[in-house]
DNA sequence: GCTATTCTGGACCAATCGGTCCCCAACTGC
DNA sequence: GCAGTTGGGGACCGATTGGTCCAGAATAGC
């Protein structure tokens, strides 16, 4: 054993996600990662392999860290707050930092899925993956009160996952903030208890 | 005045944009636009300018033509079986031909609009052209009582434009029919007359 | 301090990118 | 049929693409 790596393999796949995350795939260039991970080539293609390798451990990264937040937010109680906070964090998220980003899954069922099964398979586990979390949190709602019934869980699930692609979108292509307060509104209004 | 065109200028337009629907801007290569037109390059640039004079050009092609394809549906009767008929249209065109497409305008929401600025200005065009037609057609159906006035007009026109990339993105992932429909089915739901 | 091993900067690669240009063929108007 | 003009095939361009490779610097174990 000799001469210990020089940078951080879990942060330089950070810096890569999110170029990533702001570019998309075919968009980013090797030049781009570079510079964003400040690794030389051979230090970049020896940690990670190519740009696709790079991109898909890149991709799983944002899956698994977004998958966290998401039940972590939609832990908190009561349910309807939680689901609340967990689309309005959407449209926060447009407004803070650098120009919008949206969800990284659903800007790659746009580019890389129709093409690329292994990406295809991820994205449509995450939207699974979405429903039944959400599916939960309802149920959990409408047991404690919080959610109204008129609806029953899995309908409202399915309609809230509709819902989901539709903000991201809107954020990534710039929607101001009050239409997206606005279509936000609408939305979370049939969670409500009456009607 | 002498030699005529020898190629058909709106049929080569539309061939490459059913190549940049399919494939989208990056992704694209000159190469791939002569190969669908057939054109050879002189005769493509002096037709259109550059690849992205191209891009611009299809992309409103495509758009007129969806709007006033949306328009045709919508104006139907009752209201809402114009209404349901355009958003089935959506799932019936996933299993139809080829690779899914979906929308040109919602993939080019993810793709060029976060960094192009006149690509931008038409994606949110489109959308609050799909929200008015759909506030419009929904405020029909309502005073001829075939859509419920549970909402108001405006309030469910948000709710189906937020709907509406979701189905697109869902359909470009490559779901399965039975998701779809599913999705689909919950979504019609809240425009029923009783609750 | 020596050696063995690993890491890294950057030269180098072929392929492909979008785009330009020239020259000949084709066609119209007379 | 001739003159004049325009269209189009394809050679060519520099820049950039993702990727390979090697020589040398750095460091651990002894």
């Amino acid at each position: 054993m000799a001469r210990p790596q020089a940078f951080n393999t879990t942060e330089a796949l950070h810096q890569a996600m999110n170029v990533f995350w702001h570019k998309g795939y075919e968009a980013t260039s090797m030049a781009d990662l570079l510079a964003a991970t400040g690794l030389s080539k051979s230090s970049l293609y020896a940690a990670f392999g190519g740009k696709r390798e790079l991109f898909v451990a890149a991709f799983d990264a944002y899956r698994e860290a977004r998958e966290r937040e998401m039940r972590r937010m939609l832990a908190h109680r009561p349910a309807r707050e939680a689901i609340e906070g967990f689309f309005r964090k959407i449209v926060l998220d447009a407004g803070d930092g650098d120009p919008s980003r949206g969800c990284m899954s659903i800007n790659q069922a746009v580019e890389m899925a129709p093409r690329d099964p292994e990406i295809r398979g991820r994205v449509l586990q995450d939207f699974t993956l979405i429903e039944e979390a959400l599916a939960e949190a309802i149920a959990r709602g409408q047991a404690e009160g919080s959610v109204g019934d008129a609806y029953d869980a899995r309908h409202l699930a399915r309609l809230l996952v509709l819902a989901f692609p539709g903000l991201q979108i809107m954020v990534r292509a710039g929607s101001d903030r009050a239409r997206l307060d606005d279509s936000l509104n609408s939305l979370l209004f049939m969670l409500d208890r009456d009607h």
